[in-house]
DNA sequence: TAGATTGTTAATCGATTAACAATC
DNA sequence: TAGATTGTTAATCGATTAACAATC
């Protein structure tokens, strides 16, 4: 039985700027502040796109939809890569936060499930360009199991530990039916895989160790129902 | 120009039992509260599934994957639908929950975008079962328009206002390209849409009153990275 | 030097947790 | 009455905001 599978450790990038974050232990930044960290992100590829070279708090906050005070805050977790009076060289940050969050690593990503999302998602393009590679794809239906998928070929989801193994997936996203996630989910672990992804709407159990982070678009269809409901209230007499 | 529609506004039902809820303005619930609410639900459903008649808030805290003392101050901002010394009864608790979240609603979805991903959530069974109803779905590729999609036909998104008004849709989920999310958003929202659920990984603006989540599949994998490249970092030497 | 903008501090606000009185 | 479990209160914790001193 495959218990402890060694995990393949990603190697770190040996650009000097980076070293002293990617290398060092530093210092564990608010789960608030990670989440927006990639929104900012996101903006600064998008002013490089553009030819930005250098951008203040402020305008970074907007075009990030938050206020300058959380922005700064933020990037404070992060270090000072700002100039006082002068603002933020964007290349510059946005290579620090990048290595930040660990995304100079390599990610390899396993997607479990080759129906329309994990097909959606096989060939979503936003993972490939921030650095995570769609290494297999696998199904459990014989039909779907060997179809391509974007530059992949499916394989049948009994292959998954020899396939993750010889991918060195370290990532692994679900997109399969709920009654089956769980088990998988077991199993991905078990390969050596300790970040999961899921799609499927059930609470799933994992060790301690493993991350696990939860996508529900029903969820997320229930929270707008929520506030739509409480802005159109037609009750308001109280 | 279609500046301020006729938002349709869904009847409330005509239950009884539910009337002091789904009518009159309640207080606020937490935003944080809402999404686990959403968990509950869910949770309490597959009880129902099981035949499940009363819980304990320690049970379903624990089905839900969260604290008792949590899921208790949650439920004491829908109201007292428990009995100390004994619990809930699943089904009574359910039907509050519900009305509390506007799910007695009548939600009509629209998804704007029929490639994979659009695709995947009109098929998502999730949507119909939990009160949803996915009434359109568009795309503005004329090799698309007209395919079958579930029980649905695509849809020109330029036919999206008419379309978008004769289905009475009061919902949209965009699940199409950054570069066009924005300029389709907007015409949702003059089309009398006033909830959205965006797909695409830009920053949308939109007018005040109109709620908007978002949800991105790579800033998702963005935080796992975060925490997976803590848990191994090899340099905690300090 | 004067103007601008960062990084940080302190104050506010909201969310979580623990404990327990109320009550079935 | 004794045991169980809710609903609420008070304490803790974390996140956001505002203000400003540091400094380019």
């Amino acid at each position: 039985m495959p218990g402890s599978a060694p995990q393949p450790v990603p190697e770190l990038p040996a650009d000097p700027d980076l070293a002293e974050i990617s290398g060092a232990p530093t210092k564990q930044i608010p789960p608030a502040a990670v989440a927006r960290l990639t929104i900012y992100l996101r903006a600064l590829t998008s002013l490089m796109g553009d030819g930005v070279e250098r951008v203040s708090s402020e305008s970074l906050a907007e075009a990030s939809g938050v206020s300058s005070a959380t922005l700064r805050k933020d990037l404070s977790h992060v270090g000072s890569y700002g100039t006082r009076g002068v603002g933020y060289e964007v290349q510059y940050l946005s290579r620090h936060i990048t290595a930040a969050l660990g995304l100079t690593h390599d990610w390899k990503v396993a997607i479990v499930g080759a129906g329309n999302l994990g097909k959606a998602l096989a060939r979503y393009g936003g993972f490939e360009s921030r650095g995570f590679d769609v290494v297999a794809i696998f199904d459990a239906d014989p039909m779907v199991v060997g179809n391509e998928v974007g530059w992949l070929r499916v394989s049948h989801v009994s292959d998954l530990e020899t396939v993750v193994r010889r991918t060195g997936a370290n990532m692994a996203v679900l997109a399969l039916p709920a009654a089956v996630a769980q088990d998988v989910c077991d199993r991905v672990i078990a390969a050596g895989v300790n970040s999961v992804l899921s799609f499927a709407p059930v609470m799933l159990q994992v060790p301690d160790g493993v991350n696990l982070r939860k996508v529900d678009m029903a969820t997320e269809l229930q929270i707008l129902a929520y506030h739509a409901q409480r802005a159109q209230a037609p009750g308001q007499t109280a």
